[in-house]
DNA sequence: AGATTTTCGAGAAGCAGTTTTCGATAAAAA
DNA sequence: TTTTTATCGAAAACTGCTTCTCGAAAATCT
């Protein structure tokens, strides 16, 4: 039913090799160096279905469109890193302290999203 | 130049209540108590000219259109507190311990955000 | 290989949020 | 009060991103 096509792989192994998540036009950049002609559709087209297959998770962060990161990746408890010089978004692995303590009484928290902005290693 | 008028004036009062960053709809919506045929264009226009004037600044949520704040508000570091069950958004004072800590070395962190999710006092 | 059917690329269409247009209204100026 | 002109509300237009359409190309099945 679901197709092996050189695009899909393309796009996979772009997923499997990036070190943080990544918006659509990202993946068309990177996946075009291994399938020339390939079109920004076909990126929407596969991220739609390794969404539905769980292989991808979507991450948000503020004011921007949403990226996408592997299902595994996404377990993980982790937060994000992005350069305002080359506006890439890095996955950190660890967390602050306990963030739910900032609340004020009468809140409860479930759950948090932390980004730090600055500049990566290449970019300095 | 700029007039002062009925809208305008509801439109400043509705933010210096708020006790969160606003959206144009929920500013709409608090703004008709007051002046019943207000349109939505009028607050974006409203708005966009607060923010000339630096009377306001936008707060971005990861996966959401803009919000807004006074700009004194904003001023002072602080993050945000999102309820799932009425959407609302409110202001924390505090701020974690050194949420910079978590960057691995190189990476230059200049600023964070924080969010945290979970339900209301007025929600429980 | 040949037949079948999914997938592809390019461009059109859709969508949600925001901005603009335009005639009517209401501040401010005269 | 009259005149002038910024502002208003409603609807149309616009924007950036995402999805769909359609004929052509390429996997998979026989």
């Amino acid at each position: 039913m679901t197709r092996d096509t050189r695009q899909r792989r393309a796009i996979r192994s772009v997923f499997a090799e990036a070190d943080g998540p990544l918006g659509p036009q990202e993946v068309l950049d990177l996946a075009q160096q291994d399938v020339p002609g390939i079109g920004l559709a076909t990126v929407y087209r596969t991220i739609k279905l390794m969404l539905e297959d769980q292989e991808l998770n979507a991450v948000e962060l503020p004011g921007e469109p949403a990226r996408y990161e592997p299902f595994e990746r996404n377990q993980r408890h982790h937060h994000y890193f992005k350069c305002e010089s080359c506006s890439r978004v890095y996955e950190i692995e660890g967390c602050v302290d306990n963030p739910t303590s900032i609340a004020p009484s009468g809140y409860e928290v479930t759950r948090h999203e932390l980004v730090l902005y600055g500049t990566c290693p290449k970019c300095r």
